[in-house]
DNA sequence: TTTTGAGTTGTTCGA
DNA sequence: GTCGAACAACTCAAA
């Protein structure tokens, strides 16, 4: 009998668990026929800002291209979409791969409903992750709520060797394809390249070069020191199994190898507390004073358009606006800015990721955030607030990334740049002057956050 | 059960 | 300019 392979955040043929249980289970039930198909989903899709639109446009043609062209695009809501195909391709099987977001969980179990009320099973397969979340546990069954014992957690448990393609089948088109979504990049946006052979270049280029100085350069944010493999990650693009079995102990693949656990730890803390989406991992935190009101939403909307004065941070934002993507230093310091200098709440600002980042995901941007606003895991030093200047001076020691993105203060040589306020020409080009003073807010946070301790 | 050691990513101040 | 200590005290993991 024919199945279904829906993909969802597995945009790939190597290495696809789910992909391959879909052709097997075709096979041994009768010719391999197998319907290949996947989702704009119409709730989500508006959501979303340009550049991760165009990205997953782009990462699905790349996509159907590997798949002969086979693969259909539905748009609307899965709970409609999936058994239409479904029932269209006379199949027994809907397969794909383990979502463990609380929204993923959800429209699984209701889709998993309506196909079983026309006889079709939902078969879930493999997930994005080496080692499932909720897999990893302390030796009393509880999990792990501290990243360093997670990891030699995780280590321990191991995962799978990766599943060669077992592909191509006989593909079908059950139903119309629908046209993938044109979508417009604002003026001066770059398309970046979406995809598996892309994903895999990446690496390569990155295990012979970047990783063996990865632990050093990475947090640069004027160099190219990172993997930027986050965003071939977040769509399935490459599994992270396939990257740790490629990896050695050299310092640099062993920092990379705890960059991937990170991502890995960060799900599993979000399976674990599914309200961490939104809600403070410490609740303590919920409790603490917040500004509110127009002179807050004006400081909002100069963060969001790299206008706060600051020009780390106003680099890293313009960098968000016209890349969808930032460099992860970068990323911490524009959250702590939002956090702590402007007293807002980390879910405002996670939103605001979430709609820009091309590689967002739920479970490493909303604790990403939590961890920058102090109310996530680690408890570590309460007091740990970023100075915008200095973390400029260390990781843009020249000036190159702030002078990229911000056309004001091109005329400014070297490190200068980050300290406009001191120049007599430093906003002769028309560069926003600073909408709070660091040292202030510093204190005011570190006040707040006294309030909260003593309760 | 109790105790002990440790916890991604920082900044400031004073010597 | 560099360097070490102080910041202030909590939760988690493991012995």
């Amino acid at each position: 009998m024919p199945t279904v392979m829906w993909f969802r955040r597995d945009l790939r043929v190597n290495d696809n668990p789910a992909l391959n249980a879909a052709i097997e289970s075709a096979r041994e039930s009768g010719d391999g026929t197998v319907a290949l198909m996947t989702m704009i989903d119409s709730a989500l899709w508006p959501t979303w800002g340009a550049a991760k639109q165009a990205y997953l446009v782009d990462s699905l043609q790349e996509l159907n291209a590997s798949l002969d062209g086979y693969l259909t695009v539905c748009h609307g809501d899965p709970r409609d979409e999936v058994v239409r195909v479904a029932v269209a391709a006379n199949a027994t099987e809907v397969h794909c791969a383990a979502d463990f977001t609380t929204i993923g969980i959800e429209r699984d179990r209701e889709v998993g409903e309506l196909l079983a009320a026309h006889g079709i099973k939902l078969v879930i397969t493999g997930s994005g992750y080496a080692v499932a979340p909720g897999r990893v546990l302390k030796p009393d069954a509880t999990p792990y709520r501290v990243y360093t014992p997670f990891y030699k957690g995780w280590l321990a448990h191991g995962w799978r060797a990766a599943a060669p393609y077992v592909g191509p089948a006989q593909w079908i088109s059950p139903v119309p394809s629908v046209p993938l979504p044109a979508v417009a990049l604002p003026v001066g946006m770059q398309r970046s390249l979406a995809g598996e052979a892309e994903a895999m270049r990446r690496w390569e280029e990155f295990r012979s070069n970047g990783v063996r100085d990865y632990k050093e350069l990475r947090d640069r944010a004027d160099l190219d020191g990172t993997s930027r493999l986050s965003t071939h990650l977040k769509w399935g693009e490459v599994h992270p199994r396939t990257l740790l079995q490629d990896l050695g102990d050299s310092p640099g693949e062993e920092h990379f190898r705890k960059e991937l656990a990170w991502r890995e730890f960060y799900a599993d803390v979000l399976f674990h507390n599914p309200h961490t989406i939104t809600e403070y991992l410490n609740p303590a935190f919920a409790e603490m004073e917040y500004d509110r009101g127009p002179i807050a939403d004006a400081r909002f909307e100069a963060w969001t358009q790299g206008k706060t004065g600051y020009p780390f941070v106003d680099a890293g934002m313009r960098q968000l606006l016209t890349e969808g993507w930032m460099h992860n230093r970068v990323r911490m310091v524009t959250a702590s800015f939002l956090v702590k200098d402007l007293h807002l709440e980390w879910q405002q600002g996670a939103a605001w990721f979430f709609e820009l980042l091309k590689d967002a995901d739920y479970a490493s941007n909303q604790h990403g955030w939590q961890w920058t606003a102090g109310c996530g895991t680690d408890a570590a030093p309460y007091f740990r607030i970023f100075n915008p200047v200095m973390q400029g001076q260390k990781f843009d020691p020249d000036g190159e990334y702030v002078r990229k993105y911000i056309p004001e203060l091109r005329h400014i040589e070297g490190s200068k740049v980050h300290e406009p306020w001191l120049l007599p020409d430093g906003y002769a080009q028309g560069y926003a002057e600073r909408i709070v003073d660091h040292h202030v807010e510093r204190d005011e946070s570190l006040r707040r956050l006294q309030a909260i301790k003593r309760d």
